[in-house]
RNA sequence: GGCGCCAUCGUCAAGUGGUUAAGACACCGCCCUUUCACGGCGGGUUCGUGGGUUCAAAUCCCGCUGGCGUCACCA
C-alpha cells in the first residue's frame, strides 16, 4: 500500500483566507488519519502578484492553527525544493520532453487580446502544426514563445472525483493551454501536475474552482504516463450577504483571514474546530474536537458536496465553549492584550475579573465594552433604579442605598469575604429579598443593569473608595427623583 | 452565453427506498437565579419545483428553477 501524501499549495498573493485554511486543514487531517505525510508547497510562479510577506503569513497561520507540514520550505524533505520559482529547470525539462514526444509545441504568435474579445482564443491555432523548418526559423530569429499543450480535438476526458464521482468533459471544450509562459515560468496547470507527481502526492485536495481544469491535468498525466492521483474537490466557503443571498466569503462579510479572526479574540483551536466542521461531518453528534481527535477520525466520506456558509454566531459559540474549558489563569494571560488600559485597581485584580469574564464573553474583543464602566461610571437615568421583577421602587431604593453605604464605608478590610458577609447583614436588616437589595446597588455601582459578576464582585473590584463615591452619587440621584 | 458542479430548518448538518426527517448554532417562550451569563425544559409546515420509476421517494431518473464555479501567458 502506497503511503498517503497530501499537500497544501498556496500562492503567496495575500493573507491566509479561511477557505484556504480549511483546505490545508483537511489535507493535513487526511494525511494524518492515514499515517501519511503533509507537504507545504509555495506556488509563486506569478511574479506580478507576488506579495513579499505572504509566505511568512501562511507559515505563521498554519503554525498557529497547529497544522504542521512534514515537508516544505525551511523544513526540507527529499523531494524539494518546495518553492516553485526554484524549480524552473525541472519544468523546462519536462516541457521539452512533451514537445519531443508530440504532446506540446512552441507557440510563436503574439498574444492577441483583440482576438479574445471577438470570442476567439488569444492565439493562432496554426502554430500547432508549424513545420520543423518554420520552428527553426523562429528560434534562429530569437522570437519569444510559449509552450502549449496539444489537446485532442475530439472525444472526451474523464476523471473520478472522490466527492463528486465521475466527471466527463468534451475535449472540444479544452484549449491548447500554456505550459510555459513567455517569461519562462510554468503555469499553475503545468507546475502543479509536475510537482504533484514528483513529490509523490497521492490525493489532491483543493477547491472546486479547479474542477473544470482537472481534465487538462488528467491529459498531462496521461501524456507523461504517470499514475493518476485521487482528486478531491472541496465545495467553497460562502458568506451571507445583507439581503440574505450568499456569495463566496469575502471582505464585505467580515473577517476572512485566520489572522483577523485571532485578532478579534477567537482562539486558534476554536477557529480550527469550527472550520473543520464547515463542510465536513464526523457523522456523529460530537462537535467539540481537539486536533488529535480530528487527526484520528477524519475521513473523506464526511466531506459535503455543497457550499457551506460561514456563520460568525456559531464561531462565537465554539469560542465560548473553549473559554469555559480554560483555566482563569490561561484566560487572563491571553485576554490581557485585549483589555486595553486598566485602572490600577483592576490591574491588580485582573485574574479575579477574568474569572467573571471567562463565561460571559464569546471572544476577547468583547472585553473592553464589558468592563468600561469600571473606569468611568456611565451616565444613567434614575428610572433604572425601578425594577418590577424585584419589586424595587425609588422609595425602597432610597432606604436600601444609604443602609448599604453606612455598612460598607466603615468596613475595615475590603475582601470578597468581608464584603459578602456585610451585604448579607444589610439584606437581613432590610427585611427584603436578596434580589431587591442588590438591584439598586448594581445600578448605582455600574450605571447599567447588566454587569459581569454580582454586586459583591463589583464592590470588590471597584475598591472601597470608588464604591462609596458611586453609592453616594446614586443616593443623590434618587433624591432628585423623589 | 457554452461547459461543469450543487440543491434537507435562517445557518452547519445526519440521512443512501419504508425514520414521529437526528443533533448543534441562532431565534422565541418558560423555569432557575443576585442582573447578565451558566444550567434546565419546551417551540418552528425544513426535504426548491414539475414529471416519472416503485406497493413505498428527502433518498433513483428526467425536465425546470435557483445558486456557485469556469472559460487567462492567475492560481
Amino acid at each position: 500500500m502506497v503511503k498517503v501524501r497530501t499537500r497544501f499549495a498556496p500562492s503567496p498573493t495575500g493573507y491566509m483566507h479561511i477557505g484556504n485554511l480549511r483546505t490545508a486543514l483537511y489535507a493535513y487531517l487526511f494525511a494524518k488519519a492515514k499515517g501519511g505525510d503533509f507537504i507545504l508547497r509555495i506556488e509563486d510562479t506569478d511574479r506580478a502578484r507576488y506579495v513579499a510577506d505572504a509566505v511568512d503569513f501562511i507559515k505563521d497561520s498554519l503554525s498557529a492553527a497547529h497544522i504542521v507540514p512534514d515537508e516544505g520550505p525551511d523544513i526540507g524533505g527529499e523531494v524539494g525544493p518546495y518553492v516553485q520559482s526554484e524549480r524552473q529547470e525541472i519544468y523546462r525539462k519536462y516541457a521539452e520532453e512533451l514537445i519531443e514526444r508530440g504532446y506540446a509545441y512552441r507557440c510563436f504568435c503574439a498574444h492577441d487580446e483583440s482576438r479574445e474579445e471577438k470570442g476567439f482564443a488569444g492565439y493562432d491555432r496554426r502554430c500547432r502544426d508549424l513545420a520543423p523548418e518554420e520552428i527553426e526559423g523562429h528560434l534562429a530569429a530569437g522570437d519569444s514563445y510559449v509552450v502549449r499543450q496539444k489537446m485532442p480535438l475530439t472525444g472526451t476526458t474523464s476523471f473520478t472525483d472522490v466527492i463528486h464521482g465521475n466527471i466527463v468533459i468534451q475535449n472540444s471544450e479544452i484549449e491548447d493551454q500554456v505550459l510555459i509562459k513567455r517569461d519562462g515560468m510554468p503555469t499553475y496547470n503545468f507546475a502543479n501536475v509536475v510537482d504533484d507527481h514528483l513529490m509523490g502526492v497521492t490525493h489532491i485536495i483543493r477547491g472546486t474552482e479547479f474542477i473544470t481544469s482537472t481534465p487538462k491535468h488528467v491529459l498531462l498525466y496521461e501524456a507523461f504516463g504517470w499514475e493518476m492521483p485521487a482528486f478531491v474537490h472541496l465545495a467553497p466557503v460562502m458568506g451571507k450577504n445583507e439581503d440574505g443571498s450568499v456569495s463566496k466569503l469575502s471582505k464585505r462579510h467580515g473577517a476572512t483571514s485566520f489572522a483577523e479572526l485571532t485578532g478579534m479574540g477567537y482562539l486558534p483551536e476554536a477557529i480550527t474546530n469550527y472550520v473543520a466542521l464547515l463542510g465536513w461531518s464526523p457523522k456523529s453528534n460530537q462537535e467539540l474536537f481537539t486536533m488529535e481527535e480530528l487527526k484520528a477520525i477524519f475521513t473523506l466520506e464526511g466531506l459535503s458536496k455543497s457550499p457551506a456558509v460561514f456563520d460568525y454566531a456559531k464561531l462565537d459559540w465554539f469560542n465560548g465553549e473553549y473559554f469555559k474549558k480554560m483555566t482563569d489563569f490561561d484566560f487572563s494571560k491571553l485576554a490581557r492584550p485585549f483589555a486595553g488600559e486598566l485602572t490600577e485597581e483592576l490591574d491588580k485584580k485582573w485574574l479575579y475579573l477574568c474569572g467573571l469574564l471567562r463565561t460571559r464573553v464569546a471572544r476577547f474583543n468583547q472585553i473592553p465594552e464589558q468592563i468600561a464602566f469600571f473606569r468611568e461610571l456611565p451616565a444613567y437615568e434614575a428610572e433604572l433604579f425601578i425594577n418590577k421583577r424585584n419589586k424595587v421602587t425609588p422609595e425602597l431604593a432610597g432606604t436600601i442605598l444609604p443602609a448599604a453605604l453606612t455598612a460598607l464605608e466603615s468596613l475595615p478590610d475590603w475582601t470578597p469575604y468581608a464584603i459578602d458577609s456585610t451585604m448579607q447583614g444589610v439584606v437581613l436588616r432590610s427585611g427584603q429579598k436578596l434580589g431587591t437589595v442588590m438591584w439598586p446597588l448594581r445600578v448605582a455601582l455600574s450605571g447599567q443593569k447588566v454587569t459581569p459578576g454580582g454586586v459583591t464582585e463589583l464592590l470588590y473590584l471597584l475598591g472601597q473608595e470608588e464604591s462609596v463615591k458611586r453609592l453616594e452619587k446614586g443616593i443623590a440621584k434618587l433624591k432628585e427623583m423623589v
